[in-house]
DNA sequence: AATGCATATGAATCTAGATTGATAAAGATC
DNA sequence: GATCTTTATCAATCTAGATTCATATGCATT
């Protein structure tokens, strides 16, 4: 068993949400996402990209629970979902933390 | 200009330490170092894939300055690098905590 | 119901980057 | 200095996933 005690999640990214995260279009949808929800047409114009990328990497986003959707009239509107990135924050935060190790396992 | 008090950084992932995380072995190695040192063999070993594939991968973090090195006689010793984390950690915990936006920004 | 608009989907291609294999480099030991 | 051990590098291949293009879908509006 090891010494360490358990940080929030067992391992980095259990779930994939660094690589979903990890793509620079959806970083940036995401942090576009951050103060308010955007319909398709406002993040393809933001982006400089077309319609059918940016719906792509939406459907990626909403399928790891980083986002979120609401029809209005034509539009569709996204919305971050700040309580799907919480773990990932707070195990990255936990390493963050940790003084340098200075033990060193032995070799052969 | 947004109307956003500025989070921590500007952006998610300035300098592409999403990506260098967001691979599963590269994921590993960081948690692996967590809380000691350990040496390319030691990895390699842990990981069970090939000593050429984790130094690859080392190279990739150190040039991100996630990990450092220190040779101690035969062996290179890594070392993970907290401060690098923090920033990143920074930026996703402030996105992590926002309150889902309500503010919708008209379309059309 | 017919038409129009915004968005979604599917298949095809393209590309960055992961993996592999062979070998070089750097320092330790004798 | 010769050899041994560990780790790094380089070129070649492979692969997951990003991008593109064509088209379907869903709902609004008339």
């Amino acid at each position: 068993m090891p010494t360490s005690a358990a940080p929030t999640t067992r391992s980095l990214d259990d779930d994939g949400l660094l690589r979903v995260l990890a793509e620079p279009l959806r970083e940036r949808i995401v942090d576009l996402l951050a103060d308010e929800e955007l319909c398709v047409c406002h993040l393809t114009e933001e982006l400089g990209v077309t319609q059918t990328l940016v719906s792509h990497h939406l459907r990626v986003l909403r399928d790891a629970g980083v986002v979120d959707t609401e029809r209005h009239r034509y539009w569709t509107y996204y919305r971050l979902r700040p309580e799907a990135l919480r773990p990932l924050a707070e195990h990255l935060t936990a390493l963050a933390r940790r003084r340098p190790a200075r033990r060193r396992r032995p070799c052969g």
